[in-house]
DNA sequence: GCTAAGATAGTAATCAATTACTATCTAACC
DNA sequence: GGTTAGATAGTAATTGATTACTATCTTAGC
């Protein structure tokens, strides 16, 4: 089961360092995570990293930008193909939360990541991250008041605050209760009441 | 109007602590606040502060606690003498964004300090606050019920969920803003969803 | 003048990053 | 096809900077 050669391609590398940091953001802080531990935990050296990354902060970067391009694909998938757009924002709310368990260290990066000050490469992507994540839910809103399944008079940008606030708020649960499969079983809770808060009166 | 005596008794010097505490965590990220630096922002040395805390979490403590005292009142007192639980509940609600205005440093921490690994005090101190905010939030959700101002098929705990998480949403567009006031205009328009979520139909 | 509070000047530990060296893979060449 | 040279990847030890924390000396204030 456990293949671990020693040597790989940088690119693999990489790979293994990204799933390393998200593996370990898991069960511990994201900013207490040393280049030591991460090299421990894929059975590397700790100079060995400096091979494939410039810096640390290199290192962050590319784990924001796999965060990024996997949680959108995953959206974007789960979205297609549903043509009620309330729907389409359900399925996509659910899929994020499954993300959310999958990887629970990821939103706690991110949260961790947009409150520096300086504007690191890795906070600039989180920050473009949630902005087409934005677009794609003003799309939907917009769509579901053509539709007539939303409120006219919903607020767009409240709306897309809203919905991210709710992934956040379970986020904050599952923290406080140290149990992140719990949020499979609140999520579907959660957004029953940010759909009616949304939806036209039936 | 600046008056900073070298000299100052330990319970006023430890208030002052708290104090620098929260304003530096307005302008960087919390986890990166050193002894020095709050040292340096109170005028004082780095060595001096460890007169009147025993180490550096029981700093943490100290300032978690002072937040927990002054936002529980805070609600309290806005909640007070207010009849419509709904009414209260929006109460609470402006006056904890109001609270987040004046402290931006507040919730980042918080959410900084629950995703700790090790159960530290300062992190219980968090816990508890915010399972007392839930008290509150139950106690006026079941009042909401009985008055008719609340859909009685709302889910209570979903409910206190989602109120915490529409502010967890807020202080994120905040950061993404890098604008705190922002939040002032916000906080009535996402509430306004929230409200229609929960509300009775008319 | 005694005590509480602060300054000064440390210590030990930890961290990211670098260095000199070694192992392994790959491809060119006869 | 086997040998070898160069490139790639990894090790182990070390660096300088930073950190929380402490020991010793000094002073302000009742």
């Amino acid at each position: 089961m456990e293949n671990n050669p020693r040597h790989l391609p940088a690119d693999e590398r990489r790979a293994v360092t990204v799933k390393s940091v998200v593996a370990l953001a898991g069960s511990q802080n994201p900013s207490e995570i040393t280049t030591a531990a991460i090299a421990k935990h894929m059975n590397l050296t700790q100079g060995a990293l400096f091979r494939h990354f410039p810096n640390k902060e290199a290192i962050w970067q590319a784990v924001m930008e796999w965060v990024a391009e996997r949680l959108l694909a995953r959206i974007d998938r789960a979205a297609q193909g549903i043509a009620s757009p309330l729907s389409a924002m359900e399925a996509m709310f659910m899929s994020h939360v499954e993300f959310v368990i999958e990887h629970p260290g990821v939103p706690r990066m991110m949260f961790g990541e947009l409150q520096r000050a300086e504007p690191t490469p890795a906070k600039r992507m989180v920050q473009t991250l949630i902005q087409r994540y934005g677009e794609r839910l003003h799309c939907l809103i917009e769509k579901g008041k053509t539709s007539g399944e939303l409120s006219p008079t919903v607020d767009n940008e409240a709306a897309a605050t809203l919905f991210i606030g709710t992934i956040q708020g379970l986020v904050m649960q599952s923290l406080l209760a140290g149990d992140v499969a719990r949020m499979q079983i609140d999520a579907p809770r959660v957004f029953a009441i940010y759909r009616r808060g949304i939806a036209s009166a039936q």
